[in-house]
DNA sequence: GCTAAATATTCCAATAAAGATATATATATC
DNA sequence: GATATATATATCTTTATTGGAATATTTAGC
């Protein structure tokens, strides 16, 4: 069991905070947002993302890892050679948030487009 | 009227996957999702703000820029010398994506808590 | 136009994030 | 244990974000 809170000045809700400012963090790339928008259709390995998106198998994974460290996805492996590994959303409140974020910007775009 | 596209190689949907990802740059700070929090129970003023966290003011009003400039609150300016600014969420959708982060943050500890 | 009160902005040093390139790891097959 | 395929990580340079301190702006009243 691991300590929590590194001095008495945090207190329980900062904590939470960090955590969920954490979490948005990983949502901050449009790259990112293009993966879980992939990943809403359904399970991906990285080479789908790669077909998909035309992009260096390094720069995906660099992205993936972002998005794996903050819980956002999670993996298997899989395939014949139990070498391919497959991502998904790891909670579907994920999708939730990234279609709120959507809605919000197209809101925002009606809102302008009435000036 | 503006031309948005800089370049052909820039699609539609990759502006807006870059939008929703500079809103969601607003959401990762733990302060300004405290604030975020504090302005769900209404309106508020840099000294609502000041009085309740004890922050610098211009540490506030930093954050308050950046929650402004994407279009996260809304200000209106109020008082009897009309010098006193307040803030509010700019759209519910606000107020629902930052619960749905608390909640997954909240479902991942959880889960950690199953170990 | 000076003052006071409330809020906003600028500047700068420190820290963190991004992306390209090179390299490493994991898994199964031979 | 060498090879092949799929994926992950490390390194390095560039660029963006942060926060404190000083300063500026806005508004109404005098």
């Amino acid at each position: 069991m691991e300590i929590k809170r590194e001095n008495n000045s945090t207190s329980i809700t900062e904590n939470a905070l960090e955590k969920q400012a954490d979490l948005c963090q990983s949502l901050t790339h449009p790259f990112r947002l293009k993966i879980l928008k992939l990943l809403q259709e359904g399970e991906k390995s990285v080479s789908d993302i790669e077909n998909i998106t035309e992009k260096p198998q390094p720069f995906i994974s660099q992205h993936l890892k972002v998005l794996r460290d903050k819980g956002v996805v999670a993996t298997r492996r899989g395939g014949d050679r139990k070498n391919i590994v497959y991502y998904k959303l790891a909670n579907p409140k994920v999708l939730r948030i990234c279609k709120l974020v959507e809605e919000l910007i197209s809101d925002q775009l009606n809102a302008e487009n009435v000036d």
